[in-house]
DNA sequence: CGCCGAGTTGACCATGTTCAAGGTGGGTGG
DNA sequence: CCACCCACCTTGAACATGGTCAACTCGGCG
Protein backbone atom coordinates (compact mmCIF):
# COMPACT_ATOMS: atom_id res chain seq x y z
CA UNK A 1 0.00 0.00 0.00
CA UNK A 2 1.11 3.10 -0.71
CA UNK A 3 1.43 4.81 2.92
CA UNK A 4 2.77 8.05 1.90
CA UNK A 5 0.15 8.77 -0.32
CA UNK A 6 -2.31 7.86 1.82
CA UNK A 7 -1.22 10.01 4.51
CA UNK A 8 -0.54 13.10 2.53
CA UNK A 9 -4.27 12.44 1.15
CA UNK A 10 -5.87 12.56 4.74
CA UNK A 11 -3.72 16.06 5.56
CA UNK A 12 -5.56 17.30 2.57
CA UNK A 13 -8.66 15.91 3.25
CA UNK A 14 -9.41 17.68 6.32
CA UNK A 15 -9.01 20.79 5.15
CA UNK A 16 -11.09 20.02 1.49
CA UNK A 17 -13.98 18.70 3.41
CA UNK A 18 -14.63 22.28 4.71
CA UNK A 19 -13.25 23.65 1.86
CA UNK A 20 -15.53 22.32 -0.30
CA UNK A 21 -16.77 24.90 -2.67
CA UNK A 22 -19.17 22.26 -4.92
CA UNK A 23 -22.50 23.20 -3.54
CA UNK A 24 -22.51 26.44 -1.14
CA UNK A 25 -26.39 25.68 0.10
CA UNK A 26 -24.37 25.53 3.51
CA UNK A 27 -22.85 29.44 3.08
CA UNK A 28 -26.24 30.14 1.84
CA UNK A 29 -28.77 29.13 4.53
CA UNK A 30 -30.92 27.00 2.43
CA UNK A 31 -33.66 24.75 3.96
CA UNK A 32 -33.04 21.32 2.12
CA UNK A 33 -29.20 21.20 1.86
CA UNK A 34 -27.75 19.43 -0.19
CA UNK A 35 -24.52 19.52 1.02
CA UNK A 36 -22.89 16.26 1.27
CA UNK A 37 -22.14 14.14 4.02
CA UNK A 38 -18.57 12.63 4.14
CA UNK A 39 -17.37 8.76 3.91
CA UNK A 40 -14.54 7.34 4.14
CA UNK A 41 -13.91 3.92 2.61
CA UNK A 42 -10.83 1.12 2.50
CA UNK A 43 -9.09 0.28 -0.30
CA UNK A 44 -10.98 -2.22 -2.59
CA UNK A 45 -14.64 -1.32 -1.04
CA UNK A 46 -17.88 -0.64 -3.44
CA UNK A 47 -18.82 2.93 -3.02
CA UNK A 48 -22.15 1.76 -4.88
CA UNK A 49 -22.99 -1.60 -6.70
CA UNK A 50 -23.93 -2.07 -10.68
CA UNK A 51 -27.68 -1.55 -10.87
CA UNK A 52 -28.31 -0.21 -7.92
CA UNK A 53 -31.07 3.06 -7.24
CA UNK A 54 -28.59 5.73 -8.22
CA UNK A 55 -29.71 8.28 -5.18
CA UNK A 56 -26.57 9.82 -4.55
CA UNK A 57 -23.16 10.86 -6.24
CA UNK A 58 -20.01 11.45 -5.34
CA UNK A 59 -16.98 13.94 -5.26
CA UNK A 60 -13.61 12.93 -4.20
CA UNK A 61 -11.92 14.47 -1.92
CA UNK A 62 -8.83 12.45 -1.25
CA UNK A 63 -7.64 9.01 -3.00
CA UNK A 64 -8.33 6.95 -6.23
CA UNK A 65 -11.83 5.52 -7.21
CA UNK A 66 -12.32 3.54 -9.88
CA UNK A 67 -15.81 2.85 -11.89
CA UNK A 68 -16.21 -0.29 -13.73
CA UNK A 69 -18.66 -3.16 -15.18
CA UNK A 70 -18.24 -6.74 -14.44
CA UNK A 71 -19.05 -8.78 -17.49
CA UNK A 72 -20.63 -12.30 -17.29
CA UNK A 73 -17.80 -14.28 -17.70
CA UNK A 74 -15.91 -12.63 -14.78
CA UNK A 75 -14.48 -9.96 -17.05
CA UNK A 76 -13.86 -6.27 -15.51
CA UNK A 77 -13.73 -3.36 -17.84
CA UNK A 78 -12.68 -0.24 -15.87
CA UNK A 79 -14.43 2.85 -17.31
CA UNK A 80 -12.43 5.24 -15.46
CA UNK A 81 -10.30 6.41 -12.24
CA UNK A 82 -11.18 9.40 -10.40
CA UNK A 83 -8.79 11.39 -8.15
CA UNK A 84 -9.43 14.32 -5.55
CA UNK A 85 -11.92 16.71 -6.87
CA UNK A 86 -13.96 14.49 -10.01
CA UNK A 87 -17.18 13.62 -9.84
CA UNK A 88 -18.51 10.16 -10.05
CA UNK A 89 -21.62 8.02 -9.72
CA UNK A 90 -23.80 10.69 -11.70
CA UNK A 91 -26.20 9.01 -13.79
CA UNK A 92 -28.48 10.18 -16.21
CA UNK A 93 -31.32 7.28 -15.19
CA UNK A 94 -32.36 6.04 -12.04
CA UNK A 95 -29.64 2.90 -11.32
CA UNK A 96 -25.96 3.08 -11.50
CA UNK A 97 -24.67 1.57 -14.77
CA UNK A 98 -21.09 1.25 -13.40
CA UNK A 99 -19.91 -0.02 -9.93
CA UNK A 100 -17.72 2.63 -7.86
CA UNK A 101 -15.03 1.09 -5.88
CA UNK A 102 -12.11 2.60 -3.86
CA UNK A 103 -9.00 1.85 -5.55
CA UNK A 104 -6.91 3.11 -2.46
CA UNK A 105 -7.98 4.10 1.05
CA UNK A 106 -10.06 7.64 0.10
CA UNK A 107 -12.57 10.00 1.45
CA UNK A 108 -15.75 10.88 -0.95
CA UNK A 109 -18.52 13.44 -0.25
CA UNK A 110 -22.13 12.05 -1.57
CA UNK A 111 -24.40 14.10 -2.90
CA UNK A 112 -28.76 13.65 -2.99
CA UNK A 113 -29.14 13.91 -6.70
CA UNK A 114 -32.86 14.77 -5.45
CA UNK A 115 -31.47 17.86 -3.63
CA UNK A 116 -30.14 19.04 -6.42
CA UNK A 117 -32.47 20.63 -8.94
CA UNK A 118 -30.48 21.47 -12.08
CA UNK A 119 -32.60 23.98 -13.78
CA UNK A 120 -33.99 25.95 -10.65
CA UNK A 121 -32.10 28.56 -12.06
CA UNK A 122 -30.73 29.54 -8.08
CA UNK A 123 -28.92 26.44 -8.69
CA UNK A 124 -26.71 27.86 -11.58
CA UNK A 125 -23.77 26.90 -10.43
CA UNK A 126 -24.62 23.57 -9.61
CA UNK A 127 -25.85 23.30 -13.77
CA UNK A 128 -22.89 25.00 -13.96
CA UNK A 129 -20.46 22.37 -12.39
CA UNK A 130 -22.35 19.29 -13.48
CA UNK A 131 -22.26 20.12 -17.05
CA UNK A 132 -19.12 21.34 -16.38
CA UNK A 133 -18.97 17.45 -14.89
CA UNK A 134 -20.82 15.79 -17.79
CA UNK A 135 -18.65 17.44 -20.66
CA UNK A 136 -15.02 16.48 -19.23
CA UNK A 137 -16.41 13.19 -18.27
CA UNK A 138 -17.41 12.58 -22.21
CA UNK A 139 -14.03 13.83 -23.09
CA UNK A 140 -12.49 11.94 -20.96
CA UNK A 141 -14.76 8.47 -22.44
CA UNK A 142 -14.09 9.55 -26.38
CA UNK A 143 -10.04 9.40 -25.25
CA UNK A 144 -10.20 6.22 -23.60
CA UNK A 145 -12.13 5.23 -26.32
CA UNK A 146 -9.52 6.04 -28.88
CA UNK A 147 -6.85 4.36 -26.61
CA UNK A 148 -8.77 1.26 -26.34
CA UNK A 149 -9.15 1.23 -30.32
CA UNK A 150 -6.87 0.46 -32.46
CA UNK A 151 -3.61 0.63 -30.75
CA UNK A 152 -0.97 -1.60 -29.45
CA UNK A 153 0.03 -2.78 -26.05
CA UNK A 154 2.99 -0.22 -25.70
CA UNK A 155 1.21 2.69 -26.87
CA UNK A 156 -1.40 2.21 -24.12
CA UNK A 157 0.78 1.61 -21.58
CA UNK A 158 2.90 4.77 -22.47
CA UNK A 159 -0.43 6.91 -22.53
CA UNK A 160 -1.87 5.86 -19.36
CA UNK A 161 1.68 6.56 -17.78
CA UNK A 162 1.81 9.89 -19.38
CA UNK A 163 -1.67 10.37 -18.43
CA UNK A 164 -1.31 10.05 -14.48
CA UNK A 165 2.55 11.67 -15.21
CA UNK A 166 0.30 14.44 -15.84
CA UNK A 167 -2.48 14.01 -13.05
CA UNK A 168 0.31 13.74 -10.18
CA UNK A 169 1.89 17.38 -11.46
CA UNK A 170 5.39 15.41 -11.00
CA UNK A 171 6.62 14.90 -14.50
CA UNK A 172 9.34 12.48 -12.88
CA UNK A 173 8.00 10.32 -10.34
CA UNK A 174 4.39 8.82 -10.95
CA UNK A 175 3.21 6.96 -8.15
CA UNK A 176 0.27 4.53 -9.10
CA UNK A 177 -2.41 4.02 -6.84
CA UNK A 178 -3.90 0.50 -8.16
CA UNK A 179 -2.39 -2.70 -9.11
CA UNK A 180 -1.75 -4.40 -12.41
CA UNK A 181 -5.42 -5.95 -12.30
CA UNK A 182 -6.43 -2.86 -12.40
CA UNK A 183 -4.24 -1.25 -15.33
CA UNK A 184 -4.94 -4.36 -17.43
CA UNK A 185 -8.42 -3.85 -17.16
CA UNK A 186 -8.66 -0.41 -17.69
CA UNK A 187 -6.44 -0.87 -21.03
CA UNK A 188 -8.00 -4.02 -21.96
CA UNK A 189 -4.91 -5.84 -21.58
CA UNK A 190 -3.65 -8.89 -18.95
CA UNK A 191 -1.87 -8.38 -16.31
CA UNK A 192 1.25 -10.35 -18.21
CA UNK A 193 1.09 -7.97 -20.85
CA UNK A 194 1.29 -4.80 -19.07
CA UNK A 195 4.43 -6.36 -16.45
CA UNK A 196 6.11 -7.37 -20.00
CA UNK A 197 5.46 -3.83 -21.37
CA UNK A 198 6.75 -2.31 -18.29
CA UNK A 199 10.07 -4.41 -18.30
CA UNK A 200 10.35 -3.99 -21.81
CA UNK A 201 10.19 0.06 -21.44
CA UNK A 202 12.74 -0.30 -18.40
CA UNK A 203 15.20 -2.36 -20.47
CA UNK A 204 14.71 0.58 -23.51
CA UNK A 205 15.25 2.94 -20.20
CA UNK A 206 12.36 4.77 -21.21
CA UNK A 207 11.35 4.29 -17.66
CA UNK A 208 12.87 3.21 -13.90
CA UNK A 209 10.75 0.79 -11.84
CA UNK A 210 12.03 1.81 -8.03
CA UNK A 211 9.15 0.07 -7.21
CA UNK A 212 6.29 -2.07 -8.36
CA UNK A 213 3.84 1.10 -7.44
CA UNK A 214 6.09 3.98 -8.82
CA UNK A 215 7.31 4.81 -12.11
CA UNK A 216 10.20 6.82 -12.92
CA UNK A 217 10.00 8.66 -16.33
CA UNK A 218 13.35 8.50 -17.82
CA UNK A 219 12.96 9.43 -21.76
CA UNK A 220 9.87 11.75 -22.01
CA UNK A 221 9.82 11.99 -25.67
CA UNK A 222 10.60 8.37 -26.32
CA UNK A 223 7.14 7.72 -24.27
CA UNK A 224 5.09 10.42 -26.36
CA UNK A 225 6.84 9.16 -29.85
CA UNK A 226 4.62 5.80 -28.50
CA UNK A 227 1.60 7.88 -27.55
CA UNK A 228 1.74 9.07 -30.83
CA UNK B 1 -25.42 4.23 -52.08
CA UNK B 2 -28.30 3.77 -50.24
CA UNK B 3 -30.52 5.69 -52.16
CA UNK B 4 -33.70 4.68 -51.05
CA UNK B 5 -32.65 5.89 -47.55
CA UNK B 6 -31.94 9.04 -48.72
CA UNK B 7 -35.13 10.02 -50.41
CA UNK B 8 -36.95 9.44 -47.54
CA UNK B 9 -34.92 11.03 -45.24
CA UNK B 10 -34.97 13.97 -47.88
CA UNK B 11 -38.79 14.46 -47.70
CA UNK B 12 -38.79 14.24 -43.34
CA UNK B 13 -35.94 16.37 -43.68
CA UNK B 14 -37.80 19.61 -45.23
CA UNK B 15 -40.41 19.09 -42.44
CA UNK B 16 -37.63 18.57 -39.62
CA UNK B 17 -36.18 21.51 -40.49
CA UNK B 18 -39.66 23.38 -39.80
CA UNK B 19 -40.39 21.34 -37.06
CA UNK B 20 -37.58 21.75 -35.54
CA UNK B 21 -37.64 21.85 -31.40
CA UNK B 22 -34.38 22.20 -30.43
CA UNK B 23 -34.01 25.97 -29.81
CA UNK B 24 -37.18 28.08 -30.03
CA UNK B 25 -35.97 31.55 -30.27
CA UNK B 26 -37.67 32.55 -33.52
CA UNK B 27 -41.34 31.53 -31.80
CA UNK B 28 -40.08 33.82 -29.23
CA UNK B 29 -38.81 36.37 -31.25
CA UNK B 30 -36.06 37.51 -29.41
CA UNK B 31 -32.87 39.33 -31.05
CA UNK B 32 -29.86 37.48 -31.75
CA UNK B 33 -31.82 34.00 -32.57
CA UNK B 34 -29.64 31.03 -32.07
CA UNK B 35 -32.12 29.07 -34.47
CA UNK B 36 -29.39 27.45 -36.82
CA UNK B 37 -28.98 27.47 -40.36
CA UNK B 38 -29.59 24.17 -42.58
CA UNK B 39 -26.74 22.62 -44.53
CA UNK B 40 -26.38 19.45 -46.61
CA UNK B 41 -23.91 17.54 -47.25
CA UNK B 42 -22.74 14.76 -49.74
CA UNK B 43 -21.37 11.69 -48.13
CA UNK B 44 -17.76 11.82 -46.82
CA UNK B 45 -17.90 15.41 -47.09
CA UNK B 46 -16.27 16.89 -43.82
CA UNK B 47 -18.36 19.08 -42.13
CA UNK B 48 -15.56 19.97 -39.56
CA UNK B 49 -12.32 19.42 -39.03
CA UNK B 50 -10.24 18.43 -35.98
CA UNK B 51 -8.73 21.21 -35.10
CA UNK B 52 -10.93 23.57 -36.24
CA UNK B 53 -12.31 26.33 -34.08
CA UNK B 54 -15.79 25.27 -32.84
CA UNK B 55 -18.08 28.45 -32.88
CA UNK B 56 -20.05 25.54 -34.10
CA UNK B 57 -22.84 22.60 -33.06
CA UNK B 58 -24.68 20.90 -34.78
CA UNK B 59 -27.86 18.83 -34.87
CA UNK B 60 -28.57 15.66 -37.47
CA UNK B 61 -31.76 16.36 -39.29
CA UNK B 62 -31.72 13.11 -41.78
CA UNK B 63 -28.77 11.04 -42.49
CA UNK B 64 -25.86 9.79 -40.79
CA UNK B 65 -22.92 11.40 -39.29
CA UNK B 66 -19.64 10.18 -37.51
CA UNK B 67 -17.50 11.99 -35.41
CA UNK B 68 -13.77 10.78 -35.61
CA UNK B 69 -10.30 10.80 -35.04
CA UNK B 70 -6.96 9.94 -37.37
CA UNK B 71 -4.11 8.85 -36.09
CA UNK B 72 -0.45 9.76 -37.14
CA UNK B 73 0.08 6.79 -39.44
CA UNK B 74 -3.12 6.54 -40.75
CA UNK B 75 -5.55 4.85 -38.72
CA UNK B 76 -8.78 6.16 -38.19
CA UNK B 77 -10.87 5.82 -34.84
CA UNK B 78 -14.95 6.61 -35.38
CA UNK B 79 -15.87 7.42 -31.90
CA UNK B 80 -19.83 7.56 -32.62
CA UNK B 81 -22.08 7.52 -35.33
CA UNK B 82 -24.84 10.24 -34.81
CA UNK B 83 -28.56 9.55 -36.16
CA UNK B 84 -31.64 12.14 -36.73
CA UNK B 85 -32.37 14.41 -33.63
CA UNK B 86 -28.85 14.05 -32.25
CA UNK B 87 -26.39 16.60 -31.43
CA UNK B 88 -22.82 16.44 -32.21
CA UNK B 89 -19.84 18.41 -32.11
CA UNK B 90 -20.70 20.26 -28.86
CA UNK B 91 -17.19 20.81 -27.52
CA UNK B 92 -15.99 21.96 -23.91
CA UNK B 93 -13.01 23.72 -25.54
CA UNK B 94 -12.78 25.68 -28.56
CA UNK B 95 -11.51 23.37 -30.99
CA UNK B 96 -12.99 20.04 -32.19
CA UNK B 97 -11.08 17.69 -30.80
CA UNK B 98 -12.93 14.99 -33.41
CA UNK B 99 -13.43 15.78 -37.29
CA UNK B 100 -17.59 15.40 -38.66
CA UNK B 101 -18.08 13.90 -41.67
CA UNK B 102 -21.15 12.78 -43.49
CA UNK B 103 -21.60 8.88 -43.45
CA UNK B 104 -24.33 9.45 -46.07
CA UNK B 105 -26.31 12.37 -47.80
CA UNK B 106 -27.24 14.51 -44.73
CA UNK B 107 -28.90 17.45 -43.68
CA UNK B 108 -28.09 19.54 -40.01
CA UNK B 109 -28.47 22.35 -38.31
CA UNK B 110 -25.41 24.38 -37.29
CA UNK B 111 -25.75 26.59 -34.05
CA UNK B 112 -23.65 29.25 -33.25
CA UNK B 113 -22.18 28.40 -29.78
CA UNK B 114 -21.48 31.79 -28.76
CA UNK B 115 -25.74 32.85 -29.26
CA UNK B 116 -25.96 30.09 -26.75
CA UNK B 117 -25.61 31.32 -22.89
CA UNK B 118 -25.72 28.25 -21.37
CA UNK B 119 -26.63 29.58 -18.06
CA UNK B 120 -28.94 32.87 -18.81
CA UNK B 121 -31.76 31.34 -17.25
CA UNK B 122 -33.79 32.57 -20.08
CA UNK B 123 -32.55 29.44 -21.85
CA UNK B 124 -33.49 26.93 -19.60
CA UNK B 125 -34.44 24.79 -22.09
CA UNK B 126 -31.14 25.17 -23.97
CA UNK B 127 -29.09 23.81 -20.72
CA UNK B 128 -31.62 20.94 -20.41
CA UNK B 129 -31.37 19.65 -23.89
CA UNK B 130 -27.01 20.44 -23.67
CA UNK B 131 -27.00 18.62 -20.38
CA UNK B 132 -29.05 16.11 -21.60
CA UNK B 133 -26.90 15.90 -24.39
CA UNK B 134 -23.84 16.14 -22.83
CA UNK B 135 -25.19 12.93 -19.82
CA UNK B 136 -26.30 11.01 -22.92
CA UNK B 137 -23.08 11.23 -24.76
CA UNK B 138 -21.11 10.22 -21.53
CA UNK B 139 -23.08 7.40 -21.78
CA UNK B 140 -22.75 6.35 -25.22
CA UNK B 141 -18.92 6.97 -24.90
CA UNK B 142 -18.59 4.76 -21.64
CA UNK B 143 -20.52 2.06 -23.16
CA UNK B 144 -18.35 2.13 -26.62
CA UNK B 145 -15.62 2.00 -24.33
CA UNK B 146 -17.03 -1.29 -22.63
CA UNK B 147 -17.46 -2.67 -26.31
CA UNK B 148 -13.85 -1.96 -27.52
CA UNK B 149 -12.16 -3.22 -23.54
CA UNK B 150 -11.59 -7.01 -23.89
CA UNK B 151 -14.04 -8.08 -26.43
CA UNK B 152 -13.81 -10.43 -29.31
CA UNK B 153 -14.59 -9.63 -32.65
CA UNK B 154 -17.68 -11.98 -32.53
CA UNK B 155 -19.54 -10.16 -29.59
CA UNK B 156 -18.39 -6.35 -30.92
CA UNK B 157 -19.89 -7.15 -33.99
CA UNK B 158 -22.69 -8.74 -32.72
CA UNK B 159 -23.35 -5.29 -30.13
CA UNK B 160 -22.88 -3.70 -33.24
CA UNK B 161 -25.64 -4.98 -34.95
CA UNK B 162 -28.17 -4.79 -31.96
CA UNK B 163 -27.40 -1.38 -31.47
CA UNK B 164 -28.59 -0.58 -34.92
CA UNK B 165 -31.58 -2.73 -34.80
CA UNK B 166 -32.72 -0.80 -31.75
CA UNK B 167 -32.19 2.69 -33.28
CA UNK B 168 -33.85 1.78 -36.67
CA UNK B 169 -37.31 0.50 -35.02
CA UNK B 170 -37.02 -2.34 -37.32
CA UNK B 171 -35.99 -5.47 -35.01
CA UNK B 172 -35.34 -7.88 -37.86
CA UNK B 173 -34.03 -5.82 -41.01
CA UNK B 174 -31.35 -3.47 -40.28
CA UNK B 175 -30.35 -0.96 -43.22
CA UNK B 176 -26.26 0.25 -42.45
CA UNK B 177 -25.85 3.60 -43.71
CA UNK B 178 -21.74 2.98 -43.32
CA UNK B 179 -18.91 0.94 -45.15
CA UNK B 180 -17.44 -1.96 -44.06
CA UNK B 181 -14.24 0.15 -43.30
CA UNK B 182 -16.39 2.49 -41.21
CA UNK B 183 -17.94 -0.67 -38.78
CA UNK B 184 -14.02 -1.82 -38.48
CA UNK B 185 -12.84 1.60 -37.42
CA UNK B 186 -15.56 2.16 -35.00
CA UNK B 187 -15.30 -1.43 -33.80
CA UNK B 188 -11.43 -1.34 -33.64
CA UNK B 189 -11.41 -4.55 -36.14
CA UNK B 190 -10.52 -4.35 -40.17
CA UNK B 191 -12.80 -4.96 -42.85
CA UNK B 192 -11.35 -8.27 -43.01
CA UNK B 193 -12.21 -9.52 -39.87
CA UNK B 194 -15.99 -7.83 -40.30
CA UNK B 195 -16.56 -9.74 -43.34
CA UNK B 196 -15.45 -12.94 -41.96
CA UNK B 197 -17.73 -12.52 -38.68
CA UNK B 198 -20.37 -11.03 -41.06
CA UNK B 199 -20.22 -14.56 -43.07
CA UNK B 200 -19.33 -16.54 -40.12
CA UNK B 201 -22.77 -15.63 -38.46
CA UNK B 202 -24.93 -16.36 -41.66
CA UNK B 203 -23.39 -19.60 -42.14
CA UNK B 204 -24.65 -19.78 -38.09
CA UNK B 205 -28.22 -18.71 -39.52
CA UNK B 206 -27.90 -16.18 -36.86
CA UNK B 207 -28.29 -13.12 -39.74
CA UNK B 208 -29.02 -13.47 -43.50
CA UNK B 209 -27.38 -10.55 -45.71
CA UNK B 210 -30.00 -9.95 -48.54
CA UNK B 211 -27.14 -6.98 -50.10
CA UNK B 212 -24.01 -5.78 -48.46
CA UNK B 213 -25.85 -2.62 -46.32
CA UNK B 214 -28.73 -4.86 -45.39
CA UNK B 215 -28.65 -6.84 -42.46
CA UNK B 216 -31.79 -9.21 -41.47
CA UNK B 217 -31.63 -10.94 -37.82
CA UNK B 218 -32.60 -14.44 -37.81
CA UNK B 219 -31.72 -15.27 -34.43
CA UNK B 220 -32.42 -12.30 -31.75
CA UNK B 221 -31.81 -14.20 -28.99
CA UNK B 222 -28.55 -16.31 -29.94
CA UNK B 223 -26.99 -12.67 -31.25
CA UNK B 224 -27.92 -11.22 -27.79
CA UNK B 225 -26.10 -14.21 -25.91
CA UNK B 226 -22.88 -12.96 -28.11
CA UNK B 227 -23.08 -9.79 -26.63
CA UNK B 228 -23.50 -11.10 -23.06
C1' DC C 1 -19.48 -5.24 -71.99
C1' DG C 2 -15.91 -4.04 -69.20
C1' DC C 3 -14.34 -1.25 -65.59
C1' DC C 4 -13.82 -0.04 -60.80
C1' DG C 5 -14.48 0.28 -56.03
C1' DA C 6 -16.23 -2.38 -52.24
C1' DG C 7 -16.50 -6.69 -50.20
C1' DT C 8 -15.11 -11.56 -49.52
C1' DT C 9 -12.03 -15.34 -48.87
C1' DG C 10 -7.69 -17.78 -47.99
C1' DA C 11 -2.84 -18.43 -46.26
C1' DC C 12 0.45 -16.81 -43.38
C1' DC C 13 2.10 -14.01 -39.63
C1' DA C 14 2.31 -10.98 -35.38
C1' DT C 15 0.59 -9.62 -31.19
C1' DG C 16 -1.28 -10.52 -27.03
C1' DT C 17 -3.47 -14.41 -24.16
C1' DT C 18 -3.20 -18.48 -21.58
C1' DC C 19 -1.12 -21.58 -18.65
C1' DA C 20 2.49 -22.57 -15.63
C1' DA C 21 6.47 -21.73 -12.87
C1' DG C 22 9.21 -18.83 -10.21
C1' DG C 23 10.37 -14.31 -7.79
C1' DT C 24 9.69 -10.38 -4.34
C1' DG C 25 8.52 -7.66 -0.61
C1' DG C 26 5.53 -5.99 2.92
C1' DG C 27 3.23 -7.68 7.03
C1' DT C 28 2.63 -10.92 10.81
C1' DG C 29 3.61 -13.87 14.46
C1' DG C 30 6.89 -16.58 16.90
C1' DC D 1 14.32 -9.27 15.05
C1' DC D 2 13.94 -12.67 11.94
C1' DA D 3 11.55 -16.10 9.32
C1' DC D 4 7.78 -17.22 7.07
C1' DC D 5 3.82 -16.34 4.25
C1' DC D 6 0.86 -14.81 0.93
C1' DA D 7 -0.62 -11.80 -2.42
C1' DC D 8 1.19 -9.55 -6.17
C1' DC D 9 4.20 -9.43 -9.70
C1' DT D 10 7.43 -11.21 -13.26
C1' DT D 11 9.00 -14.36 -16.73
C1' DG D 12 8.78 -18.13 -20.06
C1' DA D 13 6.66 -21.27 -23.60
C1' DA D 14 2.75 -22.72 -26.23
C1' DC D 15 -1.31 -21.13 -28.27
C1' DA D 16 -5.21 -18.40 -30.34
C1' DT D 17 -7.16 -14.51 -32.22
C1' DG D 18 -7.14 -11.06 -35.29
C1' DG D 19 -4.01 -8.53 -38.70
C1' DT D 20 -1.67 -8.46 -43.13
C1' DC D 21 -1.12 -9.44 -47.80
C1' DA D 22 -2.91 -11.11 -51.89
C1' DA D 23 -6.20 -13.04 -55.03
C1' DC D 24 -10.71 -13.18 -56.34
C1' DT D 25 -15.93 -11.95 -56.65
C1' DC D 26 -19.70 -9.08 -56.94
C1' DG D 27 -22.57 -5.29 -58.27
C1' DG D 28 -23.34 -0.77 -60.08
C1' DC D 29 -22.41 2.41 -63.81
C1' DG D 30 -20.52 4.39 -67.93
Amino acid sequence: MPSQITAANHSLSERAIWADAFLKEEANGRKHSSAGAVHHFVADREIFAEGANADYFYKVISGVVRTCKFLADGRRQIDAFHIAGEIFGFEPGATYRLSGEAVSDCTVVAYRKKHVDLFSGTDAMVSRELLSFAMHSMTRSQEHSLLLGRRGAAEKVAIFLLDWAKRSGDRKIVNLAMSRQDIADYLGLTIETISRTLSQMERDRMIALPSTRQVQVRDLDALEDLSC
